[in-house]
DNA sequence: GTCTATACTGAGATAGAC
DNA sequence: GTCTATCTCAGTATAGAC
């Protein structure tokens, strides 16, 4: 039972990610997920909040490192080469968690819902890394523009990166923060 | 009958932004919005796919108009300039309609659930914005940052204007473009 | 853990515009 | 007659209150 108890979050986000490739989001119960995880519905919302929460977890270990990445950074480094370097410095956590994170993104790319909440946790995202950066002086209309960018580039390359073959992670981000210098 | 017929969406529109700013978004059913509209509750439904919808509805005119100047630019701008020409081109257009964003975006700052939604909505600018770029010859990876860091921009000024007293429409655009600009 | 409100869906009936 | 908008009725699932 220890076991069962402590892992039933996992076991629930696993369930989840399995009934809803099998058959769509849409067209499975929060109640089967909390069944194939042997537990009852009420469980599952206990857990969870709503229903699309269960596929989005792994977001504050990725908050925490990046902006302790960026509280780290050299002063001197401007904005967005503070943020590509944070970026950086998680690559090998996302290539450690790709085997989950995968068949999760297959799954938000089907669903229109999903990819609302995984955009709002975007956003999240990129709110938590202004703030790190307006700690380092950075004014915060510089701040807030420059997570976004930074944000909408680190999304754009680890999405990619999940769905398509082809170059690896490292590359993707190399290759954005170019493309970003271009634009200006 | 054929007045009311006719702008039943409407109606349905004014009536949901009336109630949220009386009641809050989430105290307030579809039932109510609809009976207000003197309408049924499946009505609602056949206008409006969710009820987060109702308050979304304007952005076909807005990405329309985007679109045709990023069309009719000059073909040696950059792309970034390029959208803050767009988005200068539309200033009238978000000026004369501050009377029905300005409650809009009032309710919507104070519901998580429609700032998720308001998210969506941009992600969807930001990509047909991409795709007038490519169009253009931009290449792929550009346009798509380039949408996105302008459609941020776009947004950021949009909102604060807003949202809170202060300068106008066309110096936030300014100031956006030229923060941009410093970035890089 | 139980109960309930409400968001949303589907099918069929009605009524008016054309 | 078709087409479109609405209503009616019945139902399921989410999510919150208790």
């Amino acid at each position: 039972m220890a076991n069962q108890e402590g892992d039933v979050r996992l076991r629930l986000q696993q369930a989840a990610v399995e009934l809803f490739r099998e058959r769509g989001y849409d067209r499975i119960t929060a109640a089967e997920i909390a069944a194939r995880a042997g537990v009852t519905e009420r469980t599952f919302f206990r857990h969870f909040s709503d229903k699309r929460e269960v596929l989005f977890d792994g977001q504050a270990v990725l908050v925490a490192a990046l902006t302790a990445s960026i509280a780290g950074a050299p002063s001197d480094l401007r904005p967005l080469a503070t943020l590509f370097r944070a970026f950086r410095s998680v690559r090998q956590l996302l290539e450690e968690n790709r085997p989950f994170s995968e068949p999760r993104q297959e799954v938000i790319s089907m669903t229109p819902a999903l990819q609302e909440r995984e955009l709002a946790k975007m956003a999240a995202l990129s709110d938590a890394l202004a703030i790190a950066l307006t700690t380092r002086n950075v004014p915060e209309l510089q701040a807030v523009l420059a997570a976004r960018t930074g944000t909408a580039a680190f999304a754009h390359a680890t999405i990619s990166w999940l769905e398509q073959v082809g170059p690896g992670l490292a590359e993707r981000l190399d290759l954005a923060e170019q493309e970003l210098k271009a634009l200006l």
